[in-house]
DNA sequence: ACGCGGTGGTTTCGTTATGCAACCAGAAGG
DNA sequence: CCTTCTGGTTGCATAACGAAACCACCGCGT
């Protein structure tokens, strides 16, 4: 038996999930985006083990996107830092903070939120829009098969 | 031993995950957005065991993104429809939907996209605004811990 | 009313992944 | 050198997962 692969999936989303939708990936993706970038430093945050934390950090290197980097204070050691294709993860990070935001917390807790760095306001939800520009909810939306580029 | 939760976490994102981060959930409530509501349908769609699938409904509707109701068409059985909660998942799929097309498909691979039913066009890249419509970058963001409402 | 196949699950059992703790090699620091 | 810290790997116990068998109930044909 094996864990079931999206590998073969035309479905993008599928394929997304195939590389980072694991409990830790985006957890270790997020505080990437926030600057950590020593296997310490993610261990520390996350609290997790560090053999899982080596596992998944090997597992987002060979997808590319992590890169492993000599360290920047000079010292012997290597640094995790994300890839273009790293950083352009960024939107996803967004809606799930978004929505969890919104749906996933009693009234009176805690939370952290993401501002803007400029003016330190909150950003703008974000919104899905058609080509011309028009607001769209999932009903208006359908899937279609294209044929491959090129 | 236990899968460790974040449900004490002060980040949404983190919430988020722990309510939708596994390997299924999301795929179910991709199909659901395309409009499944039988077991049957999710489990021919996805082609996974019955015994999960079953788990993860239970899951979902335990934390009302899905809800049962009685069947649409007047036979006796019970449908999964996404709640408003559920709903509002929308953006996060498309996020996905856009990284995987754009990063996880080799040139000249079938794929599946999502378009806008009127036009038959494909969206907008989804886009992080600030409040006053800056684009935005992870480095532009920074993470506040902001006192609970009200 | 009866039998049969389809739907919607649950149970059982073997395999895989996760979590914890112990261990270890190399780098820093003194 | 000798010690401590960083960055892992290894081994083991346990929880989650996956496949297939099993089961109850619905609906339909007769």
């Amino acid at each position: 038996m094996k864990r079931t692969s999206m590998e073969g999936a035309a479905c993008p989303v599928a394929r997304s999930l195939d590389v980072i939708g694991d409990w830790w990936s985006m957890l270790i993706i997020r505080d990437a985006q926030l600057g950590l970038r020593r296997f310490g430093e993610f261990q520390k945050s996350l609290g997790m083990a560090k053999n899982i934390l080596s596992q998944r950090l090997r597992h987002l290197v060979a997808h590319g996107i992590l890169e492993v980097q000599p360290a920047s204070d000079g010292s012997a050691w290597q640094e995790y830092v994300l890839t273009e294709k790293g950083q352009r993860l960024f939107p996803i990070l967004v809606a799930l903070g978004e929505w969890g935001r919104e749906h996933c917390f009693q009234e009176g807790e805690v939370r952290t939120e993401l501002r803007d760095k400029a003016h330190g306001l909150p950003l703008k939800p974000l919104e899905v829009r058609a080509a011309d520009g028009r607001l769209l909810t999932s009903q208006d939306t359908q899937v279609e098969r294209v044929p491959p580029e090129r």
